[in-house]
RNA sequence: AGGGCUAUCGCCAAGCGGUAAGGCACAGCACUUUGACUGCUGCAUUCGCUGGUUCGAAUCCAGCUAGCCCUG
């Protein structure tokens, strides 16, 4: 009997060449798009789509229907306003950045999804991601780089757990975004041409702190002081809400030269000004770790760690510190270490683990 | 009340009679399935105001205004 598999159709390219490629190599495809922050009425053009994009339904469906598999529309919206839009603004109360994709894959898509696709019968969920999947010697199964560097997503996945790995298919991981793309037009998937999706999704305009202001209201801390790292008063800044560590941009500062931030304090309301050189640092402390290619830290070890989204990485050692939190020590100071994002470590080819920076 | 100094883009700042450098800030674009970073482009027909001298002035002269400093 086919192994039935529920592919998550965002409408775009990647999720649906994914379904393709699944039905192709003989399972049991289910098309469904998940719905998590759009309004039913906001039926617009969402130009550019995406990800989490409204064309997002309509496109969806007609690659469903041009693949000939059932397709649904299944609402998941509680579940993403819990685990990633109020976790995104609480975080950013809090003076931290955070990463809402990789909070929305490992609560909503791996969790949420793949529980109610099991409960309809699914042997697996799938996704476009470009990344893959492979259960090592030691029997864990791990993300793997895509073969493709340029378009590589495991950073959003190290916290996934192994159960929610053992039911998930990337298909996608195989190929390069060119090979995708061609793929699509051969198969005639009206999406070949959709541009790629980008920016937070349930913050169309861009304007994040906008946002904020509008999901928390009141709460949202209000204006305070620039300092510089001696304690100088530089200025007067919009709310920490409205900064991240190692930004430049949007400061309104006039220094004479680039300054950045380096630091959020919460606590006081500040944030902290300094020079370029001030954002680097050798130490990251991160908690909240999630192990996948081995089963705990026992030893400290040497690794490649990727401290944001399209870092290259830089080579550290880890080390678990009595509390279970993980110290890194890079070979090479990295730039703006921010708490809030995730240090995914690599071990070769295979993320090892990751958890979310809380100390630089 | 006298004396001196300074007034050039939002901030800082070149310019010293020949037709407005640069930095920061800011804006747009590119890059990007998070926030950032980065790159590219743009950004004073005008030099506190009013006159004057010059073929020609932000640059010289006069008066006015404003700010700063010093002395009563």
């Amino acid at each position: 009997m086919k192994q039935k598999v529920v592919v998550g159709m965002s409408g775009g390219v990647d999720s649906s060449v994914a379904a393709f490629l699944l039905k192709e190599q003989g399972y049991d495809v289910i098309g469904v798009t998940m719905q998590i922050w759009q309004e039913e009425e906001e039926e617009q053009k969402e130009a550019n789509g995406g990800c989490c994009g409204l064309s997002a339904v309509d496109d969806a469906r007609r690659v469903a229907e041009k693949l000939d598999i059932p397709y649904y529309v299944m609402n998941f919206k509680k579940e993403f306003k819990c685990h990633v839009i109020d976790y995104f603004v609480e975080e950013y109360l809090q003076g931290r950045t955070p990463n809402p994709c990789i909070a929305c894959n490992r609560y909503v898509k791996w969790e949420s999804l793949l529980k109610r696709s099991l409960t309809i019968g699914a042997d697996y969920i799938a996704t476009g991601h470009y990344a893959r999947i492979d259960q090592l010697p030691n029997g864990r199964f791990a993300i793997r780089n895509s073969v493709t560097a340029a378009k590589d997503q495991t950073y959003a996945l190290y916290n996934l757990t192994q159960e929610q790995l053992s039911h998930t298919l990337m298909p996608v991981g195989d190929y390069t975004k060119e090979e995708i793309r061609k793929i699509a037009e051969d198969a005639g998937l009206p999406v070949a041409h959709k541009p790629d999706s980008q920016e937070i999704c349930f913050v169309p305009d861009n304007d994040y702190a906008a946002f904020i202001d509008r999901e928390a209201g009141a709460r949202v801390p209000g204006p305070g002081n620039f300092v510089s790292t001696d304690g100088t008063i530089l200025g007067t800044h919009k709310g920490i809400t409205h900064y991240t560590v190692g930004q430049r941009k949007g400061l309104d500062l006039p220094m004479g030269r680039r300054v950045f931030v380096t630091e959020i304090r919460p606590e006081t309301n500040e944030v902290v000004i300094g020079e370029n050189e001030d954002v680097f640092t050798s130490t990251v402390l991160c908690d909240r770790v999630n192990y996948m290619a081995i089963p705990d830290l026992t030893e400290a070890r040497r690794v490649k760690a990727k401290i944001r989204y399209n870092h290259s990485g830089e080579y550290c050692m880890i080390e678990k510190q009595a509390d279970g939190k993980v110290l890194c020590t890079f070979e090479k100071p990295v730039r703006a270490s921010t708490p809030g994002q995730a240090v995914v470590f690599y071990d070769g080819e295979h993320v090892l683990g990751g958890g979310t920076i809380a100390l630089s």
